[in-house]
This record gives structure tokens, C-alpha cells and sequence, in this order.
DNA sequence: AAGGGTTACTACAACGTTTTCGTAGAAAAA
DNA sequence: TTTTTCTACGAAAACGTTGTAGTAACCCTT
């Protein structure tokens, strides 16, 4: 373990502790010759706080928390990178938490956060998180929140999301204008806003465009993959097979893709697809995959940027503040 | 910030601050009724004990750090899963650093985990790296190390990695018996052992089947995307193209595929492609890619349960002890 | 020369745990 | 009965840092 610290620092220099931390914190307090020697010492001897010992006294441990439901999806991923970007650039180190779409996890973590072992959380719900009291307590301890995408309304804490709404209204558009009648919708976990969103934009879209709402058109996958798997697959053998798919996450897209390909389909001839999604290949899928790409490096970055504002208490922004980054829909073959 | 602790529970409860301590670790020095209030108030009171005077307490943070040169990518997104999964078990806090393939970066990580904030560290060395001393430090001041993946080999202690000569080989052959007379090596920082041992494999392949070598078929990766994006390009468009390639990474596949869309270059009809990679959409795109396919989350868990054992001291395994995972290749279109 | 102000430090308590050492009282052994 | 051994708890000292409250020594006033 490590071992040198102010103690050791100060009688090697005959200097109380105190002076010794001062100096090292640059303090007015101090003179110059001696923060040098202190400096030098402390350079020397390859010193570095021991940062609990500070934290303890400080109330403060300058570490943040990030709980997403996985990471393994670029999304998510490029969330992280946006998110240990700015931490990084403020001195701030990222804990992180994967709760695997489950909601017991979520609010394990959280419980465990309440001891204050963070300064902040940046939190994305699992696709299970059915009421948020477990979030609400983290608040009650003064531990700031923000959340990212997968937002959760009843609580009053700072919000980074995509036009959901729109984005769903926009691919449902797309579909119909690329000459689909029948569009079925492929949604997570009915229990996330931005579900409903996307829906809704969905359903508004067929209402504008004057097409029917048909209840079997909407599939719910909220289970687990191979169970996904086989609602998407009897959706398409079904003889009520739909000419249009918009996914609303990118692993039911590629799903789609797998049991067009079982089922000898060909996209975009015989059912034209969409989704949400970053997938880097998507235009080199077999067809090119045509997606809404969600701004995920900078919403990361936006979501990190609140929470340091809050910490630093620079300006506080009301409470319910939402950031908006726009999705970005990119066609491609798989739609025309 | 979180505000009740033990002075307030042994207080409320008649106790000393030391028998509440005792009484929550469930201590055998502790009558169990006396437990059994101290337990309930805890409970009712909501208290988690400060994991940071326990750290400072305890020379122990349970805490452990994950450093990688990225985390958009397949790979390191399954092995942190991994490496997230067995810390939960194990009821510690994972880190994450991001050393975006920059080597001083990585050394300012290192330097600041010197600080004792972790109890060990796992790594994946940035293509940048150039001495390890850092790394060094780290292990004299007693903090623990496992190595995945971009291992080190100048440092003893416990790495997990693929079987990446061999894989290189297989690689190799895979393409030879494909039919390729010129074969193309594209790899990443020859700094980096993994990319050595896969070199290796590739000419030993063609040494092997008496493919001749030529050293501008070995194209070097080691700038950023749109440098490395003109180099292949370069390589497809010169009159001495070649007619396999064998990408180390899965980004240089990716690039391969849109750089041959560009040049109007029919995969595997002109050139047949074969890459490290662990993309999900392998078998989708167009066409499918055949991969070299790490056990990424695998490793994740190899290695956390490595640095697990080494910090629980249940059996201190050799220092330089490795774990090798064998990839696996998965035949799909662009090699046939 | 007495008072006031500044400079550059030091002593000490505090943060919330854990742990070492100690001990009152009860039970067991003599 | 006295002595010893348990049982169940408490006091206090760490861990390494930071903040508060001091204070010698010096310079500047008047």
C-alpha cells in the first residue's frame, strides 16, 4: 500500500503536517521558499494524498457514479466515453454499474450509493424499473442525479434525451413515404417514457398518414432474447406479415435482420426495416441498414456537463432542466 | 449528504460506538439480542456505513480499476461486462479509465492510481505505450495487476489472453486455403505483443504453405481512422493489390469493407476478407465477415477472477501466470 | 515604546470507521 | 470461599487529511 504521507513529508522537512498540506495546496499562507522545498520533497518522494483520508474530511470524493443497464451496445458505450471524457478533464474518476435490464439490480446499486460513496449519478433505467423510490432517496441524501435517454419522469432531476417523440414519428413517416402499409413496432419495456415516446410517434405517425392502427402490429420485447427472437419471427411468418418494421433499439433490428434471413425475406423488397441505432456497420449490413443514430458520445458529455455544474454549484439550472439532442435519421437501402 | 452513522445508532441504542461496529459485522463478541437491536435500527435508520472511513480504516477500498485504451468496441465493452460481473459478486466497485490508445495518458492514470484509491488494477496496455515503468510503480507499491488482452510481457504478473499466434496462423491459412496468393497483414502498434505474435502467425502461415513474404503487404495502423482509412485504400487501389486480407483489429476490417465499396472492389470475389473482431452483426453484413472471435467477456471474468484470488489471498498463483483463451474462428462469406 | 497589523507558521480537533486493549460481572473451577 | 475463565461490552487510539484557531516574530504606525 502506499505509504509516504504528510506525516513523513513534514518531519523530513521539520514542518508541522499542516504546513506541509497547505503547501501542497498552494496556500497564500504559505512562503514561497518553503512550498518549493515542500514541492521538491513531495516530487521526490513520489507523495500522493491519500485520497479517502480525504474524502472522509472532505465530504467530498470528486467520483461519480454511472448506472446503465449494458454496455455492450454502442450506445451505451459511446454514452461512457462522453461521460469519462469530461470527468476526466474536471479530475473527476467514473465508478460504474451495470444493472442488466434489471430492475432488483438498479436498485441494489442505488442503495449502496446512498452511502455517499459518490458525488453524483448519471443514470439510465433498466428496461424493469417499475416505481423510483430508490432513485427519490438517493435525492433525499443530496446526492445529485441526472439522468440520460432512458429518463424517468416522476422525479425532478436534470434529463439528456433525443427527440423521441419525433424520431419515432420520423421513421414511421419514412416507412409509409417508402410506400409500407403495414408497420409494425417493435418495442422494449413499456415501462421507460422514452417507450411511449417513440410509440407515440408511431401511432401519430399512422394517424397523420392515414394508416390503420393495428393492435398485432405492436410487439413487445421484453423478455429475453431468444423469447424476442420468437415473437419477431412469428410476427414475420404470420400471415398478416407486415411490409415495414421500425425497431425502436438496435438489438431487435439486427434480430429483425437474422429472422429475415431465416425466413428467406429479403429486405427491403419484401419488408423494409428501421431502428434506433449506432451501429458503426450499419451501412455495410446486408442491406444497409437505414437508422436513427442517437447523439450518444455527446449526450454522454451533456449529461456529465450538468452534473459537474451541479457539483461545482456554478449554476444551479431548475431542477427539471431537459436537454434535447436531436437523433439523426440516415437512409439507407434497407428502406427504399 | 449521508448523515447518520455509528455514533448516532450507539447512541439511540445505550451503546458504545465500538459494540455497534462489532455488533453490524457480526462480531461473535456480540449477544445476539443485542445484535438483533443494533441490526434493526440500522435497518430503520437507513444507515450504510462511509466506505470511505472503512478505506481509510481498512487500507482496503474494495475498489478495483479497469484502464483500456477504448470502450466503443465490441471487445472491451464484453470484457468490462465480464469484469463488472465478478466484482458484483465479490461486492466491489470497478473504476473505469479510458486511455483513448494514448500512452501518457495511461501513465497519468497510473500515476494516479499509485494513490492507493484501488486494490488492484486491470489492463489493457494503449497501442502508445512504449516503457512500462509506470506500471512498475504500480506493482511496488502492492498494487495488485492482471494484464488482458494487450498484455506486457516485461512485467511478471497474471495475464489473459488469446491464443493469438496461432490465431494468426489459422488466419493465414484460412485464406491461403481459400485460394489467396497475396495476402495482407494489416495490424495495429507493433508495440504491442499481440500484434507481434499475430505478425508472427501470419508469416509463419505463408512460410508454412510456401506463400512468399513481401513486406509492403504488411501495412501498419498505427495513426488515426482517416490515416489508416488512406493507407488501406492505398494498399486496394496499387497495382500489386492483394487478394486476402487479415485484419488484427476489428476497425481495420470495417475499414477494409468500406474502403472496398469505394473502390468498387467485390468481397471476397477480388479480396477475401478475415478479421480479429467481435462484432454482433458479423454475420450480417455485406458480405459476412469471417472473424477471429475473442471470448471477450470471458476474459473479462478470467481476469477479474484472477485479481480477486490474488487480493483475497486465497492461493497466490505464479506472478507471471497466464491464462490463454482460445479464440475461435467462425467461417462466413467473405472468405469463400 | 506601545499598539496594531501582517506574515508564516503550528497545534489540535474533526471526519467515521475499525481495532486493540481493558474490564465489570457472571459463571465455572478450586 | 477464593480464584480463574468466560462473556459482553466500552474507551481510546489509530487511519491521513483538512480546517479552525491560535501565536510567535516582525514591520509599521503614532
Amino acid at each position: 500500500m502506499n505509504t509516504v504521507n504528510l506525516k513523513q513529508l513534514a518531519k523530513e522537512l521539520n514542518l508541522s503536517v499542516s504546513t506541509v498540506s497547505r503547501a501542497l495546496r498552494d496556500s497564500w499562507e504559505i512562503s514561497t521558499p518553503t512550498k518549493q522545498r515542500v514541492f521538491d520533497l513531495a516530487k521526490k518522494m513520489n507523495f500522493q494524498p491519500n485520497p479517502y483520508a480525504s474524502s472522509l474530511r472532505k465530504h467530498r470524493s470528486r467520483t461519480i457514479a454511472v448506472v446503465i443497464p449494458e454496455v455492450a451496445n454502442n450506445f451505451f458505450a459511446l454514452a461512457i466515453k462522453g461521460i469519462e471524457t469530461i470527468a476526466r478533464e474536471k479530475g473527476y474518476h467514473v465508478l460504474i454499474y451495470l444493472t442488466n435490464e434489471d430492475g432488483s439490480e438498479e436498485m441494489s446499486v442505488a442503495a449502496n450509493l446512498q452511502s455517499g460513496r459518490v458525488d453524483g449519478v448519471i443514470l439510465s433505467l433498466s428496461g424493469e424499473t417499475k416505481d423510483a423510490r430508490h432513485l427519490v432517496e438517493l435525492q433525499q441524501r443530496n446526492i445529485p442525479l441526472v439522468f440520460f435517454d432512458r429518463v424517468c419522469d416522476s422525479i425532478e432531476a436534470p434529463k439528456v434525451m433525443t427527440n423521441d417523440y419525433e424520431s419515432g414519428f420520423v421513421a414511421t413517416e419514412h416507412l409509409i413515404k417508402a410506400g409500407c402499409h403495414r408497420i409494425a413496432h417493435l418495442t422494449i419495456s413499456m415501462s421507460l417514457s422514452i417507450s411511449h415516446k417513440r410509440m407515440k410517434g408511431y401511432t401519430d405517425g399512422l394517424l397523420r398518414y392515414d394508416q390503420p392502427f393495428e393492435e398485432n402490429m405492436i410487439v413487445r420485447c421484453e423478455g429475453n432474447d431468444e423469447e424476442n427472437y420468437k415473437k419477431i419471427r412469428d410476427l414475420l411468418a404470420s400471415d398478416q406479415r407486415p411490409d415495414g418494421i421500425f425497431a425502436s433499439v438496435e438489438k431487435l433490428a439486427v434480430q429483425v435482420y437474422h429472422a429475415c434471413r431465416e425466413l428467406g425475406l429479403e429486405i427491403p423488397r419484401d419488408v423494409k426495416v428501421i431502428g434506433f441505432s449506432n451501429l458503426v456497420t450499419a451501412s455495410l449490413l446486408s442491406p444497409a441498414l437505414t437508422t436513427i443514430a442517437q447523439p450518444a458520445y455527446d449526450m454522454g458529455k451533456e449529461a456529465a456537463t450538468i452534473l459537474f455544474r451541479r457539483l461545482e454549484k456554478k449554476y444551479i439550472l431548475k431542477p427539471d432542466d431537459r436537454v434535447i439532442l436531436p437523433a439523426r435519421l440516415e437512409v439507407r437501402s434497407s428502406t427504399l
